[in-house]
This record gives structure tokens, C-alpha cells and sequence, in this order.
RNA sequence: GGGUGCUUAGCUCAGCGGUAGAGCAUCGCCCUUACAAGGCGAGGGUCGGGGGUUCGAAACCCUCAGCACCCACCA
């Protein structure tokens, strides 16, 4: 083996032999096991939250499967309509075309085009990471069988009246030219004006002074709304106004909707362009102008001098002739929510369209049900509470967009307009006995990605059929996720799972955080702060890295800055880390908290972690094949050292149990980090060198040690492996061999004699070693007793290398018994020469003190430690004692403390005084002589 | 306007009712044949402020402040 960990040689090598063994599929009959992946977009590119997240997947999928369960991880990608559809058409102006001149079919052929050309970016980045998705069920939402469902979908729920075509305001987009839905609106607070424009009366003088933000729609207005409470205007409820620049005559209506507070009270009312208004007008029938065209520019319905002005170049045309004529009373400045689109950014206006809707209400009904009782769980539990609220206040959902890319929908259309929807021409021919001589036309439209991604958990399991896999897998069992789609994609997937299958989508929702850069920013190509991951795997070079964060930039005056900045953080570059070190930190970043701050120190860190296993596991493959010869069948015999490992390691397990189950991967990389690092390697290897390096031993015992270092590394990998799938692989083929004769049946599947990777191997359970009380709490006497003597060592800068003798006072007997006992592992691991029981009354030399217990440490200090620091060390220890001390007994003091509370912990509290008090009666005698000895 | 989080060591975060923890960074001694990507020691926090419950609060309750996010039709 290397001397350090290599990442780089080993990875890719280890997925492609996982990936052809074909290990990734479901195997044998135990409990199903499924996690549906997020479809990734398909043109799309791995960032550091889809390292995140499918690390965790891969996780629970990985100890699932080496616990035996038939485990499916369902891969596959998301034509994501409108966001693909950009993509492509912003190539198409590079070269300088549109889709319209390109028409429909060549366009989609462009399409398809580029979806071959990038769409295995993201799988081939997801088998850096060692995902191991079953990549033969791998999907696509366009994938005929999938469209098929959406066909299907799409038909029954028509069939039930929950689908229904209508004409009424919806979110337009007049850059995408698209109807988009209300959670693909983004609204800001941008700053405005709020102009009071007068609105004369037609009989007699004077006016109606109405605030608007939007003078420009004024054109449009069918009326002026005012409260029916607001005593101001009672009287002119019912009078008509004539609407300046147009001259058309509207009337002053009353609604209480009207907030009298707000601005003039008085409302400017324009049904076909606000939401409200639209709302208003229904109430009190009032006719809809729609004065803009598609792409948001006025249309024949305003006066002719505006036609075919952009909607913000009209509105300063408008606000001029009205401050003209004088009919501006005043311009506040005002700041608004402005709604813009999600892709395009542009603002978003209320349009009036035909538009395909799903009727929500029963739909939504069952999905809440769902959770309220429990047959869905999220985790952490509160973002129940969020899912509530929104599917409480849903609407219908607008499925069509004016896209080409996607499901179309599949609805045709007679020359009469007449509406046939059906799962193709030919059903819905024979269903309306409509004969050859009618023609009819398909809707252009297509359905919004979501509508497909809400199909998902069963779509890919083969519904509507009843597949194998549809029975066995659904529901799943769990959706891993981030709170950023819960609305979008987890609350659709519960209506359409319960309303085609009858049954939740997966029994578990586990939302994770977001990953944000280091200080908490999210990471974002226009901030430039990305950190992709893969360069966090294999490393990138500093001006490779600048290149990358300012190059394609929609603000390029940002390039200096993100450049500077990017110098500034990675003086360096980013240094290679490997997989296994991202994921085991990602996975340790994975608590309750809701943001997560991605730490580069951290996976440096866990890259160490990663050479510590190496290097532990060198010495173990070292010291067994070269002492050892590989022969561990014979008799053995087990130390305090080989017994006390075992029992921590069965503890270790139990956690890594209990923190996996509630989705706690921090605490279980918490409870791994600790026990290969500080309890394995820092003391577990360092105590078995004294038996297998001394002559001390018998045969018997380094056999037991032995096999103890073998079997619980090899136990060790199985446990690690979820998270760090490829080093635990390299290791664990070398250390296999050697245990493979060992290892009871009960630790292999039971379906197979032999493994041949660790991810086909079981898992480790706690049950399966044997806790000791004994070994614990023997050795935590043995790392007290040598932690004192380094503690010494330390404050007074003894090298390492210099062994020391050590005298002990007051030795109870059976401290006696331990020193003789653990003497090999005592001297060794303190640097010891020698040890030196005290009988009462002996005279002591001038020495460096300790108390463990009742029991005295003495380092002599002749040659070795000078006075003063020794004055300085004892003054420190007695003072922290003394404090201690104090704040004891203050408690003590307290009888409701003593009355009240539990018994164990009063008994506690005063045994640890008498302790603190008889280690600082000798700690003080003992500084007096060495002050004495310092004076002199 | 509603709702949800967060505030613990210089930085990034665990802990969530009984003596303040980790990683990184810092300081000291060590190239002790598993590992210098390391070993052994050390320093560093009145757990955002205030009040309450309790024998005991970083943890539970109230309140204030700051930060972040989500939802909503105030023109």
C-alpha cells in the first residue's frame, strides 16, 4: 500500500467494476427498499447540491442494501420544459435564428439534438460520486413509456371534470410568450411611483383622484372602486367618470374590498389586467379591455397613438399627457412587489388566456389527509406545518404552456372549436365517431414539467400498468429532498400518487438544507461562488478556477470583483480531496439545520480523516501478514486491549443505528469520525503494539490481537463504507482474505458464501459484539493513568524519545495489581522506564506531581523538569481545583438542591469535592516543596 | 400582513434539563518505522440581551434585538 491515500487511482476503477457487477440493481427477497432520485435536469450539470443530497441518498441506499433489504434507487433525468427550451433557443440567436423560422418539428429535432449531446454530463458526474443508482432502469420524463402515463393522466383526471379548459387571468410571460404558474413567479420589492391621477366627473366639476401604480393600465379601466364605508365618497357612488385620454364613460362603483386608508381611496378598476380587478369585475359584471398584445405591447383597444408601444414606454407617454392636461394630482414614490418570471426575469403580467387547469380542491384534500394522519412523514417534522399552509390556500393549477418542448397536450380541436381530449387521434375519433372528412388539430400546447415530475414514483415504476416493480416498490420509501420544492414537486406528487395509486408516493419525506457557500451566501454563477463539486474531488488550479467563475457571465462588470475575490479565498487553487472526503463531510454537514455553509477547511479535514484510515489500516495489514504470517485460525487468547475495542465498537454501531434511522447523518459520521480516529487508531493500535512487538506475549495472545485488529478494521470498512464507498473498497479487498476464513456465516448474506466487494457484504450490528464493562472500565483507568503522565510529559516539554521513571504513592491494591498487570501497555503508551510502587512513609524525591484517585504520580525531577514550570503547573491545577471546588459546594450548600434533586447526582457532586479536596491537599504540599526547591 | 428557522470558541457547526464539545485556525514539544494529510500536550466560550419555570437552564416558557427564508391580491 501507498504511504498516503491516492484517491485519484482508485475511484473511477472501483464504480466501473461496481457499476458492471451489476451489484446496483435490487437483489435477493429481502423487505423493498426504494428511494426515487429527483430527476436531475437532463442538459443540466452536478453542483454541490446534488453532491449533497445524493450522497445522503446513497448512503441510506447502501446500508440498506448491506443490511439485506431489496433495494431499488431509481435513477433518471427532467426534460425541464421551459428551462431546456432557453437553452437551446438561446443557441439558435448565437447563430442567428428562431424558432419560429425553424418551425415546430425542427426545432424539437434541435432540441433532442442537444439533449444526446450534454445529457450524460450529469450521470457520468453522478458515477463520480459513487452513486449507485440502478442504472438499467435509468428514465427519461420524455421516454415514450413515460409519456405514456402523462398521456393517461392527463385523460382520466379530464374524464372526472378535475381538468378543465378556461379562459381567465393567468401569470404571463410576455418574454417566454408563456403561461407560467403562480409558483414560478417571483415577486421583489422593487421601487416605484404611486401616481393619483383625477378621473373628472361627466356631469358637473371636479373629479375622482385614483392611486395607481400602473397609469399605463388606465387604458383598460371599466371602472373606479371605492369603500362603501368611506364616507368621503358616498356620494358619488354610482356617478359616472369620463376615463381620461379615452374618453370612454365608466362608473364609481362600491366594493369592500376597497381599503379607504390606502392611497386616494379610490381605485382605478381594470379587469383584464389584475388580479383583483379581474375578481371585482366578476362581482360586479364588468367588461374585461385587454389592451396589451402577447409580448406586453398595447394593442388595438388602446387609442391609436399608443398601439404598438411597449408597455413601460407607454406608461411615460401616458403619465405626460395626463401631467398636460393636468390631471395628475401628485407622484409618490412608492415601493411595490413587482412579479417577475423565474427563468426569463421579465415582469410577469396578468394576461387573459385560454388555458388548461387541474381542479385542485379534491385533489389537494386527500394529500393533506395524508399527512395529517401520518401515512407520509416529514422529517424534520416541521415542515409539515409549511406543506399545510400552502395546500390550504391552493388554487387551480395552470398545466398549459406555450412551449414546444414537453408533453403536448392531448386535446384536438374540430374547425367549430369543439374540444376532444383523448390518448390519441384515433381513440378520440372512434370515441366521438368523428369520420375522415372532419379535421382535427392538436393542442400546441404542452404540459408544465411539474405536471410529468408529479408522475415520477409511479410513472417509473411502469404504471399504468401493474408492474412487479409498481407492486414491490411503491410506495417508497423515502423522498430526499430540499424545502425549495416541496410546493413544486412533493405536494403534486402526493395529490397524483393517492389519486392513480391509492397510496402515498414514499412514507418518509426527509428535507435537507441548502447548501450556501462559507459565509452563508447561496451559491450562484452571477455571484460567483460556486463551488462545483467535482473540483473539491480532483482539485483545480487557481486561474482554472477564476477562468471557470467569470467566464460566460450575465453581469460582466462583476468579473473583477468575483475574481478578486475568488484570489483571495483559493490563493491555492482547490486542492484534490477525492470523493470519499466530500461525501463523509457533506454527510456530517447533514443536521437539523436549514442552511448549510459549505466549508472547504472541513472536507480537508475529512480528506485527513481519509489518510488515517489508510495509515491504520497499513499497520494492521503490516503488522498481521508480516508477524503473523496470515495464519489466524489458531488458538487465541484476548487482551483487556482486543475485549475493550470490541466493546466500544459494538457502542459505536448502536449509534450509527439509532442516528441513520432518524436521518441524523451528522451524528452517525460524528460517532464514526470519533471511534476510527480517536479510539481505534489512537489507542487501540498504540495499545496492541506492546503485545505484538514485545516477547512478552504468548502465541496465543498476539493471535488474539491479531485477529482482533483484522476483524474489527474489516467490520470498520462495512460500517464506513455507506459513506465512503471507495476507500472502504480499496481496504477491504486487501483485509477480506485474511478474515474470510474467520467470519462466521452470520456475517456474510446469507445468500451468498463469499463477497466479493464490501457493498455486497452485511452490514456490522451491535448485537453481534459483545459489550464489556470490565475492559471499559479498565481501560479508561489505563488512558487516565496515562493521560496524567502526558499531561507531565507535555507542560514540561520532555521529548518524546526520552523514557522516564515514575514512582506511584498510596497504591490501593488493586492499582497495585492493574500497574503489574498493564505494565507492557502503561510504560509504553506514557514512555515509561521505569515503575515504582511506594510503600507508606518512603521518602520521596523532588518530583512532578499527578493524582489519579487516591493515587500519587511522581515524576522525579532530577535532569528532566525544571522547578518553576513545575511551581507553575501544580499553582494552574490547584486553582481550576479550587474553583471547582467552590461552585461544589455552593450547590451542596443548597438544601433544596440536596432534597430535591436525584440522588445519584448528590452523591455524585460530594464524592467529586472529597476527591478535588484530597487531590489538592497533596497538590499544595507537594508545590511547597517544589517552591522550596525553586527558591533554592 | 401571516408563517418558519437561526444567534454556542477566531471561522464552520454539534449538543437541547445535571461538571461547555468537534473540525479548521492558534501556541509549545516531537520526523517515536501506520500516518508530518501525523503524534503528544496547551490556550480560547458569563452558549445574542432581559425576565420566568426548576434544587439545577446553552437546553423549557415569555419577551426584546439581530439575521435568514417562505407565503400573501393592498391598488
Amino acid at each position: 500500500m501507498d504511504k498516503a491515500y491516492q484517491p485519484q487511482d482508485i475511484e473511477r476503477r472501483i464504480y466501473e467494476r461496481w457499476e458492471s457487477s451489476g451489484a446496483f440493481a435490487p437483489q435477493g427477497a429481502g423487505p423493498a427498499y426504494c428511494i426515487m432520485l429527483p430527476p436531475p435536469n437532463v442538459t443540466g450539470t452536478l453542483h454541490m447540491g446534488h453532491a449533497f443530497q445524493h450522497t445522503l441518498m446513497d448512503t441510506l441506499t447502501r446500508w440498506h442494501r448491506m443490511r439485506g433489504d431489496s433495494v431499488l434507487w431509481q435513477p433518471g433525468t427532467d426534460h425541464a420544459g421551459i428551462a431546456t427550451q432557453m437553452v437551446v433557443e438561446r443557441q439558435l440567436a448565437e447563430e442567428g435564428k428562431h424558432r419560429l423560422e425553424l418551425g415546430r418539428e425542427k426545432f424539437l429535432e434541435r432540441v433532442w439534438q442537444w439533449k444526446g449531446e450534454s445529457g450524460s454530463t450529469i450521470t457520468r458526474q453522478m458515477r463520480r460520486l459513487g452513486t449507485s443508482v440502478d442504472w438499467s432502469r435509468d428514465r427519461f420524463t420524455m421516454d415514450p413509456e413515460m409519456s405514456r402515463g402523462v398521456t393517461e393522466v392527463f385523460v382520466r383526471l379530464h374524464e372526472e371534470g378535475l381538468i378543465y379548459r378556461g379562459k381567465r387571468l393567468v401569470n404571463w410571460d410576455p418574454v417566454l410568450l408563456t403561461a407560467v404558474s403562480d409558483l414560478e413567479v417571483l415577486s421583489e420589492e422593487e421601487n416605484g411611483n404611486l401616481w393619483h391621477i383625477r378621473y373628472p366627473f361627466v356631469e358637473g366639476a371636479g373629479h375622482v383622484v385614483v392611486a395607481t401604480t400602473r397609469p399605463e393600465t388606465l387604458l383598460g379601466d371599466t371602472a373606479v372602486a371605492v369603500s362603501p364605508d368611506d364616507a368621503r365618497y358616498r356620494a358619488q357612488i354610482g356617478k359616472q367618470l369620463t376615463l381620461p385620454l379615452t374618453g370612454r364613460t365608466i362608473p364609481v362603483i362600491a366594493d369592500s374590498y376597497v381599503d379607504a386608508a390606502f392611497g386616494s381611496g379610490a381605485v382605478k378598476i381594470t379587469p383584464a389586467h389584475d388580479f383583483n380587478d379581474y375578481e371585482m369585475g366578476q362581482r360586479h359584471s364588468l367588461a374585461q379591455i385587454n389592451i396589451f398584445t402577447p409580448d406586453a405591447k398595447l394593442n388595438e383597444n388602446a387609442p391609436e397613438r399608443f398601439r404598438g408601444l411597449d408597455r413601460f414606454v407607454a406608461r411615460k407617454k401616458i403619465v405626460a399627457e395626463l401631467e398636460e392636461a393636468g390631471l395628475i394630482e401628485k407622484i409618490e414614490p412608492h415601493k411595490l412587489k413587482v412579479p417577475r418570471g423565474d427563468r426569463s426575469n421579465a415582469v410577469i403580467e396578468p394576461y387573459l388566456t385560454d388555458q388548461w387547469y387541474v381542479k385542485i380542491a379534491p385533489l389537494a384534500a386527500a394529500a393533506l389527509a395524508a399527512v395529517e394522519e401520518g401515512r407520509t412523514r416529514f422529517v424534520p417534522e416541521n415542515w409539515s406545518k409549511t406543506y399545510f399552509e400552502w395546500m390550504r390556500n391552493i388554487k387551480d393549477w395552470c398545466v398549459s404552456r406555450q412551449l414546444w418542448w414537453g408533453h403536448r397536450i392531448p386535446a384536438w380541436y374540430d374547425d367549430a372549436g369543439k374540444i376532444y381530449v383523448g390518448r390519441d387521434e384515433a381513440e378520440v375519433r372512434k370515441k366521438h365517431s368523428l369520420g375522415a372528412d372532419v379535421k382535427l388539430r392538436q393542442d400546441d400546447d404542452v404540459l408544465d414539467t411539474w405536471f410529468s415530475a408529479a408522475l415520477w414514483p409511479f410513472s417509473t415504476l411502469g404504471w399504468p400498468d401493474k408492474t412487479p416493480a409498481l407492486t414491490k416498490f411503491y410506495p417508497t420509501s423515502v423522498l430526499v429532498t430540499g424545502f425549495d420544492i416541496i410546493f413544486f414537486w412533493v405536494a403534486r406528487m402526493m395529490m397524483m400518487g393517492l389519486k392513480f395509486t391509492g397510496d402515498v408516493p414514499f412514507k418518509d419525506v426527509y428535507i435537507t438544507g441548502l447548501i450556501r457557500d462559507e459565509n452563508g451566501e447561496k451559491m450562484s454563477k452571477t455571484k460567483g461562488n460556486v463551488i462545483d463539486p467535482l473540483d473539491v474531488v480532483d482539485g483545480i488550479p487557481l486561474e482554472d478556477l477564476v477562468a471557470k467563475r467569470t467566464s460566460g457571465l450575465m453581469q460582466p462588470h462583476m468579473k473583477e470583483r468575483i475574481e478578486k475575490a475568488t484570489r483571495k479565498q483559493f490563493p491555492e487553487g482547490i486542492a484534490a480531496h477525492g470523493t470519499d472526503a466530500l461525501r463523509f463531510t457533506v454527510a456530517s454537514l447533514a443536521g437539523p439545520a436549514r442552511d448549510i455553509n459549505f466549508d472547504l477547511g472541513r472536507v480537508g479535514g475529512n480528506r485527513n480523516f481519509c489518510n488515517k484510515l489508510w495509515n491504520g489500516a497499513r499497520f494492521v495489514l503490516m503488522t498481521v501478514e508480516v508477524d503473523g504470517g496470515g495464519d489466524l485460525t489458531g488458538a487465541s487468547e484476548l487482551s483487556i486491549a482486543d475485549r475493550w475495542i470490541v466493546s466500544r465498537f459494538a457502542a459505536m454501531l448502536a449509534q450509527v443505528d439509532s442516528a441513520l434511522t432518524g436521518y441524523r447523518f451528522d451524528l452517525a459520521a460524528t460517532a464514526l469520525y470519533e471511534f476510527t480516529w480517536y479510539e481505534f487508531c489512537d489507542w487501540y493500535l498504540e495499545l496492541s503494539k506492546p503485545v505484538l512487538q514485545g516477547d512478552a506475549a504468548t502465541e496465543a495472545q498476539k493471535r488474539g490481537t491479531r485477529r482482533t485488529l483484522v476483524t474489527v478494521l474489516e467490520a470498520l470498512l462495512r460500517a464506513l463504507h455507506p459513506m465512503m464507498p471507495f476507500i472502504t473498497e480499496e481496504i477491504w479487498q486487501r483485509v477480506y482474505p485474511l478474515v474470510a476464513p474467520l467470519l462466521s456465516a452470520q456475517n456474510t448474506r446469507a445468500e451468498q458464501k463469499t463477497v466479493d466487494s464490501v457493498m455486497a457484504a452485511r452490514y456490522p450490528q451491535a448485537t453481534d459484539y459483545a459489550a464489556d464493562v470490565e475492559a471499559d472500565t479498565e481501560v479508561a483507568w489505563m488512558k487516565q493513568f496515562i493521560l496524567a503522565v502526558r499531561q507531565i510529559r507535555g507542560e514540561m516539554d520532555i521529548a518524546p524519545s526520552r523514557r522516564i521513571p515514575l514512582l506511584l504513592q498510596n497504591a490501593s491494591a488493586r492499582e497495585r495489581t492493574l500497574v503489574e498487570k498493564q505494565f507492557a501497555y502503561l510504560s509504553r503508551l506514557a514512555g515509561l522506564e521505569s515503575v515504582k510502587v511506594l510503600e507508606a512513609g518512603v521518602a520521596t524525591p523532588e518530583s512532578a506531581t499527578a493524582i489519579l484517585g487516591e493515587l500519587t504520580l511522581l515524576v522525579p525531577m532530577a535532569g528532566l523538569i525544571d522547578p518553576k514550570a513545575e511551581t507553575e503547573r501544580l499553582s494552574k491545577r490547584i486553582a481550576k481545583n479550587e474553583s471547582d471546588i467552590g461552585k461544589l459546594s455552593a450547590k451542596l450548600g443548597n438544601e433544596n438542591f440536596v432534597r430535591n434533586a436525584p440522588p445519584e447526582v448528590v452523591a455524585g457532586d460530594r464524592a467529586r469535592v472529597a476527591e478535588l479536596t484530597a487531590q489538592n491537599q497533596s497538590l499544595k504540599a507537594q508545590l511547597d516543596r517544589v517552591r522550596r526547591l525553586a527558591g533554592s
